[in-house]
DNA sequence: AGACGATTGGACCGCTGGTCCAACGGCAGT
DNA sequence: ACTGCCGTTGGACCAGCGGTCCAATCGTCT
């Protein structure tokens, strides 16, 4: 490097796509979504604004790239062991998916925001080779892989949001006591304040397996009841949609 | 007063927060969300940008209200009917909160960006009481009313953001195709290939619906066998957590 | 009648994402 | 070794945003 200080168009360290991603989810952790910003993104690469739009074209383009690079990483990183059990592995890929989001709260919110992108193509590949070796096919897996799908997204939305107000975690348990003491307190429901009092002591982690438990008990239930000549796929008689 | 117009404080029709919130809905289903600017809400009303302030504290709240506004709408006019079958009760919940949010496509985004917020808890309680009705208590409700409840906003918000790019109908079909095309063209998968062929022709509202089947199996068949004696809530046998 | 407080609306501020373009320098052709 | 060129850089600039502030204005209460 020859020269250190003036102002030198043409830098030694070469401006990337790949390090501009890598900037953003480093923003995108510390200050959340509102953090994310052009100005804060070349601040970070010490450069000019109009330098990143040659290698990004939108700032949304660069939150899926940052959410891509998230999930393409819990991908591998669940994937490595055998997958002999698919239950097993369902179970371990969204907890991966929900630790992720966990720590990154920011990419839950993403994940909900553009349908068909990139991260989310990823998890449907996944969930729809383990709901193959589950024994699902056709429309069957297809609908089987919507509902986990959108389940766990849904989940991960939910408790990104959640997360993302209460970084301490005494701040959490304040929180939450005060809500549901305000919900107890002006709706006088027995069952929102049998559910109020769970509240406070609730883990999102292990409702949210117990929900993926749920998820799959349903799925094997309809598979048998499939195989032994039952349409599993009955549904309301569906009324005449009310489109407007 | 010698000048009727040239600027007029007091104005005979009263702003209120519910004049704005209605404001605010129109503008959403004409401009989507991106169109919703206290700028855009204050010409509507014709009126000046600090006024609305004193009605609403901010964007969000709005933004809030006025999804709770749609949601609430939409749980009176699933409640009317009586609900002696709880399955068919939830079924129909559901699907109502569905067609709102494709009618109203922010209403999605707007459910999955806030935690705890007035129209998720419309949602839970109706869910709660229906989960009741089924023969679920204490924690076991809370779980399965968890899982409903997530799904049904991850579909909300999946849909609706695939919605939100394709108002007309033609359009979709069309881009559908191409999606599937280009999916089946760079990702050999064999799996992928024959999802990617069901893209097109799929229906967004069936394959809700055979979603919400799938949890409601799974939730009666954990009440089964937790009547029986066994434990549902099994899980994997949880490794300590990757926390980071 | 008088004055006070709630309501109104427009000026203003700091900030955003995105475009534009002059200046620059590594690379290819000679 | 020279030189012209084109992809990269970065800062000036723009329109638009959400939110604050406050003078002006009625409705209402004393």
């Amino acid at each position: 490097m020859p020269d250190p200080t003036p102002r030198s168009p043409r830098r030694s360290d070469a401006l990337s796509r790949e390090r501009i991603v890598e900037a953003a989810i480093q923003i995108l952790d510390t200050g959340g979504e509102s953090g994310l910003t052009v100005r804060a993104v070349t601040a970070h690469l010490s450069t000019g604004r109009g330098a990143i739009y040659h290698h990004v074209a939108d700032k949304d383009e660069l939150l899926a790239a940052a959410a891509d690079s998230v999930i393409a990483t819990v991908m591998v990183g669940v994937g490595v062991d055998g997958d002999e059990d698919p239950k097993r592995a369902i179970r371990a890929l969204a907890l991966g998916i929900f630790d992720a989001i966990d720590a990154h709260p920011w990419v839950g919110t993403q994940l909900s925001r553009e349908p068909l992108q990139p991260a989310v193509l990823r998890i449907w590949r996944s969930v729809g080779s383990y709901l193959q070796s589950l024994g699902a096919t056709g429309p069957a897996r297809s609908d089987a892989g919507s509902a986990l799908v959108n389940y766990v997204l849904g989940s991960a939305a939910q408790h990104a949001a959640g997360a993302r107000r209460m970084v301490r975690e005494t701040d959490r348990k304040a929180y939450l006591e005060a809500f549901a003491a305000q919900w107890t307190h002006h709706d006088p429901d027995p069952i929102a304040q049998e559910a109020a009092a769970l509240v406070p002591g609730h883990d999102d982690r292990e409702q949210f397996l117990a929900g993926v438990d749920i998820f799959l008990l349903g799925i094997t239930a309809g598979l048998q009841a499939t195989a032994a000549g039952a349409d599993h796929r009955a549904g309301v008689p569906t009324e005449p949609r009310p489109r407007r």
